[in-house]
DNA sequence: CACCCTTTGAAGCTC
DNA sequence: GAGCTTCAAAGGGTG
């Protein structure tokens, strides 16, 4: 690829890489004896937790925003 | 100071 | 087109 690409422009967040930056600093918060590691076992019981409707839409928006990637850097190469 | 460990989803490489 | 690998976040803990 392209050292600028890399160099400026990293890989899209999914939804879960979403759902992570909101709720991941009230779960450190919460355990702060905890690790990022086990913060994310927690998110990831957190994630069963949600709706369908909650977690279509951070999966839906997380491929929302990777569709706006290819539109922000078109060609690239 | 970079990597480990961990989660999920998707980008990205290989075939 | 089908499939496997790497990277995204992320932060104490490890090296």
């Amino acid at each position: 690829m392209d050292p600028a690409s890399r160099m400026n422009i990293k890989r899209p967040p999914n939804g879960y890489i979403l759902f992570c930056k909101e709720w991941r600093r009230r779960l450190a918060t919460q355990y702060a004896t905890e690790k990022s590691s086990e913060i994310s076992i927690r998110l990831g019981k957190m994630w069963h937790a949600l709706t369908s409707v909650e977690e279509q839409k951070y999966l839906n928006l997380g491929r929302l925003t990777a569709q706006e990637h290819g539109q922000r850097h078109p060609g690239m190469v």
